[in-house]
DNA sequence: AATGAATGAGATTTCATTCAT
DNA sequence: GATGAATGAAATCTCATTCAT
């Protein structure tokens, strides 16, 4: 019945409040997003999320571990929905993403994990793992359903050609070129 | 002819110690790529350029304006060796510009451009203007020569087509892929 | 201080310099009694001035010297016109007294002395050889022309007496009383 | 009875130390009037009172507000003694407010309050709501009483001449002359 | 556990003054 | 003599972190 906590057994006493730890990750990753690591003040975490600032050290020893804690909890997006038609699948999911990275800042978000790359390379590799990775194998799973398939010709690795497909969401931001309205298809089109 | 200041005011007073100049940007531009817009202090400006706080004041009224000038001084790549050979010639850009973006930390940079868009938008506007740009504009450029030599079959618009292979280099290096020997030449062979 | 350099040598055309000493003076006192002597800073004067502020530290040594100078070019009012009617007399001289610190700010400039009379004696007592003394030296000499020629009946010393008539303006206006129309009169009436 | 903090929220945490923000006040007080308010630092306001400068912060956002806060600290002489004696109770008044102001350094503080006028006309505010008009309500309340009682004969307004007998204490301290024995008598003694 | 208080270590910016032309 | 450059020394304010209740 109770909630053994991992690593810390025989913890006695008041348990902590779990709506805290959500509320407190809510708020740093939504002020991680919208202002970068270094202007992310706990301060304004603590009241973002309702509680004091104590209350966060309770929790992480540092910032820089409220950030990592934060970035953990990207959920990467559901499982993508497979029709077949690799071409409409893949454009689905570029489709996808660049819904989800202009809906939520991404950019600003994979720029600061970039940024802070030297000087604290858990945020670059929690991003990794929780969004860019898994965003990578659904392309790549699809990409090898077809292959299997003899579906399309495909004269790349499946690895390199997700990164193209990917890829061109950055550049285009990076030049800013925004992605209007068929923009995934035709890019889908254009590399396959 | 005449050395009288009388009609160059600009001359009066002690000169402007132009080395100052320079040595106060390179060390801003370093710090910028190295720790980020907001660990880049004045303080370790001055002193990695041998200068007081207050020098960099008298150029730059605020510590955005430094930064902002900073970027500017980004020189793009030197025009590009053209040979003919379409391939050829992407891939050593290609080749280029992963060398250099390894070489001077790039991604960091463009990582604190990215995250300080909403705070200083600037920064993003003259990395486009002074990097991003340039270095499409020499792969547009073979691509537009090659369509109109008919020397390939091109069926995607330049400009897009710049995208998705400068944004493999992007895609890899967010996913954690390094560009090994041979990289650039096996994008271009793919995607064309 | 020779004046033997009247103008610019050979400079046909362009128009004289002004006096540079004057117009830095004229702008050190503005800017003391608008700003206090803390927050006049050299550069704003020499702004003013339209010199550079090493031009100003050529003719002073330093910030309080220059303020000091400036006090010092106070010119007390001009000798006031004497008519004989003792009441009419005091109570121009009030009036004058009020239209001039108002309009230039007096009080201010007043306040900046005694604040600073710790830290820079001099300005307090250079205002006061400037502007109190002469001052009172009026009210002065018409009590006593009014006591010689027995016109009115005195029975305080005429030094006293012009501190009540000239304390009335200061406690006025510590306690927020603005002084209206006919203020003088009324004042002079009832102390006489 | 029970003793969450829920219904009394300003209970939780740390309580503060009540002699800090005292020790606060008296140093900002001091320091206001010893060096005026520009020169009052708060890192002299810190060190004077024993605490961080940050401690300062949490209680006042600004300098400003901390120099008005300090002011507000100013009490009101105690209600002064009135035996009935016109004369002798007004005597009785101006002898403390030139001890006090003496003793304090008062005109100092007064000074500031005019010089920063401009600049922050709360000061000068809080100056005549906290000492300059209770001091003119203890000299108008005698007065007063004694024109209803028909003890002296009055021929001016109260306030006005509340403005006559403590002017005679600002324009004595501008001309530098200092208030000796017997001085508060003479001056009743004149103008009443 | 949770909170508000407290703080040491900066960060940016300003200013009186001196320097070099 | 006059100027603009250069600077050392603050001054205000912020922030991640620790403390006491």
């Amino acid at each position: 019945m109770e909630k053994t906590r991992k690593g810390c057994p025989g913890a006695a006493g008041r348990p902590r409040c779990p709506d805290k730890e959500t509320a407190i990750l809510a708020a740093a990753l939504t002020l991680l997003t919208r202002h970068g690591f270094t202007r992310m003040t706990l301060d304004n975490v603590a009241r973002a999320a309702g509680v004091s600032k104590a209350t966060i050290h309770l929790r992480w020893r540092t910032k820089t571990e409220l950030a990592a804690a934060a970035l953990a909890t990207l959920r990467p997006c559901a499982a993508p929905h497979t029709t077949g038609d690799v071409r409409a699948d893949l454009a689905a999911q570029l489709a996808d993403l660049a819904a989800v990275l202009t809906r939520t800042g991404g950019m600003a978000l994979i720029g600061t994990c970039l940024a802070e790359e030297d000087h604290t390379p858990d945020l670059l590799e929690l991003l990794r793992e929780h969004a860019v990775i898994p965003r990578r194998a659904g392309l790549v799973r699809v990409l090898d359903q077809a292959r299997a398939a003899g579906t399309a010709a495909i004269d790349l690795d499946a690895e390199s050609l997700a990164s193209a497909l990917l890829g061109v969401f950055c550049a285009d931001y990076l030049a800013g070129r925004t992605a209007g309205p068929g923009w995934a298809d035709r890019i889908v089109a254009a590399l396959l």
